[in-house]
DNA sequence: ACCTGAACACCGTTCAAGT
DNA sequence: ACCTGAACACCGTTCAAGT
């Protein structure tokens, strides 16, 4: 939670020999709570340890947010802003990139954040990143032969895909609800052998997910007309 | 909330003349939880609430359930309990039927309990009912030339995806984060034509879904060895 | 066995007040 | 303009007690 000492820090030199506190902002707010969330869990984002965080009471942080629902606006853009979706100079790129791309990409930044899901999957937040890429993946997808239509839905399936993906990933495999480990795998071999003996395999997440966006893919050039 | 007498309602005839109060249990409990959830939402959900609309003290229900966690799982399986995973008496399916049938019928019951796709995403449950016809559709897979692990694979991308889609159309299309509707658009048309373009023509979750799944069944076909 | 009730350590948010 | 502090109406859960 570190951050350089920034303009109008007149209060923070008056307390020499105290802990510098920079002043209170938007930005310094919701990079404060993500770190909260990040660390401790979501459920541990309260505005009262928010404020303590911050060195402040609750109430300071109030006064740039208007509620406990606008920082979790602002935790979901800060998160968006995050993803790579820069786009390439060099124009010459297949369909496949963008939708690519935008998988890969969303879902490495879901990962970093993986207490983020519930609220990235629950509020619709129009992120400037995500609409300008989805505009330029619309055109590469045009170019190709598809439609507006087709590549807004592309681009659709495989977002519903990701997050599902990065929810089932933190919920681990056939996880642990609260029986142990060896239970679980023996009750399982006793009656469902066979999801017993495919899972034996073990469970590789990032091979899944090239799977499932693979496959999806493939499924998306069948749509496409005729060359 | 309404539920015939049980028996063990010696005490509910005593109280002639009053609301009949039927005796506590489990399922009963995670019945009226579940009533809340869906009617009030999921943040409504309260143990002081729940004994309320019990009709009892709040910490009757720690008599049957040790904490709220141990309700949500309660809540979480009830849901997947509902969800119609009927295998046919007929054995002559196509691969492609429990797949289908896993994603739109799971998708249904989701539909159905909107306020707990939260738990639903975030909590492992080990369903039973959801474990067999796991197990069937890996029968089925197998028979078609697929290995048990790539059937267990293709069931978890069909469970993400659906996941994730119930999601996406439980936030609105290009929802409202704050805005009005007209400002949206009107902001998207100048800054992201083409985005607006595509999306003029309206948002159809059931076919976009039926889109991606399709597509993912497709792809999931180039895997399988030739006949 | 089944339920009650007080108590504790928390919440988000309002509103008036300070500097 | 920016932050404080008391107050209100809530939480989940513990623990001892009632019947």
């Amino acid at each position: 939670v570190t951050q350089g000492s920034t303009s109008g820090s007149r209060r923070s030199q008056r307390n020499a020999g105290q802990v510098v506190r920079p002043a209170l902002s938007r930005e310094s707010i919701i990079k404060t709570a993500l770190d909260i969330v990040d660390q401790r869990g979501i459920a541990q984002l309260s505005m009262r340890k928010l404020g303590g965080e911050l060195g402040v009471d609750p109430m300071a942080v109030y006064y740039y947010l208007p509620n406990k629902q606008a920082l979790f606006d602002g935790l979901v853009e800060a998160v968006y802003a995050e993803i790579d979706f820069d786009i390439p100079e060099d124009g010459t790129v297949s369909w496949r990139y963008p939708l690519e791309t935008f998988g890969r990409n969303l879902r490495k930044t879901l990962s970093q954040h993986p207490e983020m899901l519930q609220l990235v999957a629950t509020r619709p937040v129009l992120s400037p990143n995500i609409l300008r890429y989805s505009e330029w993946a619309i055109a590469i997808l045009e170019a190709a032969g598809f439609t507006g239509a087709q590549a807004v839905n592309f681009v659709s399936c495989l977002r519903s895909f990701t997050v599902g993906h990065a929810f089932a990933e933190l919920s681990e495999p056939v996880g642990a609800p609260a029986a142990s480990e060896e239970e679980i795998t023996a009750v399982l071999t006793e009656r469902f052998p066979k999801l017993a003996e495919a899972i034996t395999g073990g469970y590789r997440p990032d091979q899944q997910y090239e799977l499932g966006l693979q496959a999806m893919l493939d499924g998306f050039e069948d749509l496409r007309p005729r060359a």
